[in-house]
DNA sequence: AGGCAAACGGGGCGGCCCTCCATATCGTAC
DNA sequence: GTACGATATGGAGGGCCGCCCCGTTTGCCT
């Protein structure tokens, strides 16, 4: 694999200065875009409020998803580090719970964030990156809570995190969707644990 | 209320014959679009597939949603007589689980069919029926599924159909995504069942 | 058969995504 | 300080789409 520099960090080949301070731009804006009007927000008017225009934008993102990406890695760093300090603070059993909550969150805040991790996983090598961070963030309190006897077995990282984002990809566009999703949440949860013998 | 004409019956006011004739083309062409290319097909190509205008398609259908409900409110139908052919045959509980089961197959067989119920209950008017029609259907099987102590007490129908919805929704785009929605389901449908004192 | 309301559809507008290329800017070597 | 090459820029334009206006056609009823 002869392409080397990912998309978020400076890595191997310094750019120009106005590239990074464009690309800075770009991201804010994007960032406020999609609070605003969810991950289907206009590229166009992204480039317009970063005050660039719409061919810079487009290389510096060659598509949406990459501009997804950069907007949302903040994000799932922090997700990540919140589940190193459930892992130590906490219990296995709760610490994972917590932690699915906390994604809940995250992904309720975040429009598009679900959808995106979702779809990126494997539309090429796109979104992989993220979803490997928060894959391997969860393997590990899923194992600590199967050793503590927290969760049957038979499933999996991956099921779980996307139940999590199935419901609150299902309830984001609710009425009363934090509430639902608080719910069918405790729903999911209680279907993990073992059948109490 | 003064608008009673609902889209998909011809309730009150006759229509031209060709009006008619138009609709059911336009419907038509929507559904062999939609097989094919998901509920985003284009609503141009729709319109020339069947042959008319693009104004005559906009003239019958206002909006995306309104077409989305009369291509699917056939399925929606049959989803409806097969709750009530499984509330006779079988005992509540299974029943309900393989109704459930059935949502979840024409879900994941009509690319878009979920979000189109999902975001059309109360996008306004617009799904309104569809969905309403889907929670009655629902409901019956529930509550004989709670009479016979299959299912646990504060899980409503709504929260099922609607993580039915989610786990569809968020494996359709995936590489294997039946075989995934079937361990999901399977593990939702152990929290709904009541604690096993 | 004739008149009228209902229905039609071509064509235009604006927005979106994306690409090309002449131009401006940065970084550097002198 | 200056001049030069590489890098980065953005406006213009093409293709596509959804939506709507309005002159024309068509079905329906008498």
């Amino acid at each position: 694999m002869p392409d080397d520099d990912r998309a978020a960090a400076p890595p191997a080949r310094p750019r120009r200065a106005d590239a990074r301070r464009n690309y800075d731009r770009i991201v804010a804006a994007a960032t406020a875009a999609i609070a605003e009007h969810g991950a289907e927000a206009s590229l166009e008017e992204i480039a317009r409020r970063a005050g660039v225009g719409s061919a810079t934008l487009h290389r510096h993102f060659p598509s949406r998803q990459r501009l997804l990406e950069a907007v949302f890695s903040g994000k799932v760093e922090a997700l990540c580090a919140r589940a190193r300090e459930l892992a130590a603070d906490h219990d296995p059993g709760p610490a994972l719970v917590a932690w699915l909550r906390a994604v809940a969150t995250h992904v309720a805040a975040n429009r598009g964030l679900a959808t995106s991790l979702l779809q990126g996983a494997h539309d090429g090598a796109v979104g992989e990156g993220c979803h490997a961070m928060i894959v391997d963030a969860g393997q590990e309190l899923l194992d600590g809570a199967r050793r503590a006897g927290a969760v049957r077995d038979g499933v999996a990282i991956v099921d779980l995190l996307t139940l999590v984002n199935a419901i609150c990809l299902a309830t984001e566009h609710e009425p009363d969707g934090a509430a639902q999703a608080e719910r069918l949440l405790d729903l999911v949860l209680d279907g993990v644990r073992p059948s109490s013998t």
